[in-house]
DNA sequence: GTGTTTGTTATCAA
DNA sequence: CTTGATAACAAACA
């Protein structure tokens, strides 16, 4: 699940490799994936940068025009160059049977530069999207989503105040809306309510000073730690080289149920929370 | 055939 | 209008 820290890894990785690059054109195999005239649209436009707000990518071009991708549950961005390899440092490229370096079963849409480089977008759930809109549409959409947990503004002052917006609401699922505050997804909110010794299903406004407090610093520690390792490989994550993040062995709770709490070894509990598989210590979450 | 995986949005109820 | 709860979306895997 490509989640902020995950995302910023492909941004990261992304950015080195096609700024400057011009489209030549683009070959869409699922329309519904992609906006009303994506292909002219796209069409000649020079990558001036990109940068990640919440889960989304923004891929700024000439014209005026920016490229939104929405990774959602399943998407990876896969940038080859006109060799057709992807400069990963010589790491496997599979996903299960499947070179993910060239166009397979599950991929959507491919993108080709004028310099024979080419952008690859996989997607085994087909529930990614890409956008070309305008500078206003731009801002919209980063106007509605939250504070950037990452950014100075997310200060412990910023967090009360977004906190009594929404006094009733489970703390998990709070910190899953995007209004709120933006990129964290099911295995950030997991690990940080973990890290922070508060139970998932804990209401907003029983959460005392000092845990607010530390479930502020246990976000920003996690998501830090997670874009430092590349991010989570679950499922289909992999970098725009192929690679596989590597914060799978530092989880604590995601994907753990059952198993042993690394701090206390009390069985790991799941459940489902707002519809959510939710992991927690009962002994170690207050 | 059934249950499970989850980011976002549509829909509905209070 | 606001808030919150739930289903739907799609596809593969155990």
């Amino acid at each position: 699940m490509p989640e902020l820290p995950e995302v910023q890894t492909v941004v990261n990785h992304l950015a080195a490799k096609i700024k400057g690059r011009i489209f030549k054109s683009a070959e869409i195999k699922v329309p519904k994936m992609v906006s009303n005239n994506f292909k002219s649209a796209v069409l000649s436009r020079k990558v001036i940068g990109i940068k990640r707000r919440g889960k989304m990518i923004i891929i700024e071009l000439s014209g005026n025009r920016y490229l939104l991708v929405h990774l959602k549950l399943t998407g990876q961005l896969i940038f080859v160059d006109r060799q057709g390899k992807a400069s990963g440092g010589g790491h496997a490229l599979e996903n299960g049977n499947i070179d993910l370096t060239r166009p397979n079963k599950f991929t959507r849409i491919i993108l080709n530069f004028k310099d024979g480089g080419r952008l690859l977008f996989h997607d085994l759930r087909k529930f990614g999207w890409m956008r070309i809109v305008d500078k206003l549409e731009v801002d919209k959409v980063i106007r509605q989503l939250g504070v950037e947990p990452l950014s100075k503004e997310f200060t412990l002052k910023k967090f009360i105040e977004i906190l009594k917006k929404r006094p009733k609401l489970k703390i998990k699922q709070f910190l899953l809306n995007q209004e709120l505050i933006a990129g964290i997804g099911n295995i950030y909110a997991d690990e940080s309510l973990f890290a922070s010794g508060i139970l998932p299903s804990r209401q907003v406004k029983s959460l005392k000073a000092e845990e607010v407090k530390k479930l502020r610093q246990s976000v920003i520690k996690k998501l830090k730690e997670a874009i430092k390792f590349g991010g989570t490989s679950v499922n289909t994550f992999v970098h725009p080289s192929g690679e596989r993040g590597k914060f799978m062995a530092r989880l604590k709770v995601y994907q753990r149920g059952g198993q042993k709490c690394l701090c206390c070894g009390k069985i790991l509990k799941k459940i489902r929370l707002g519809g959510r598989g939710t992991v927690y210590c009962f002994k170690c979450q207050k």
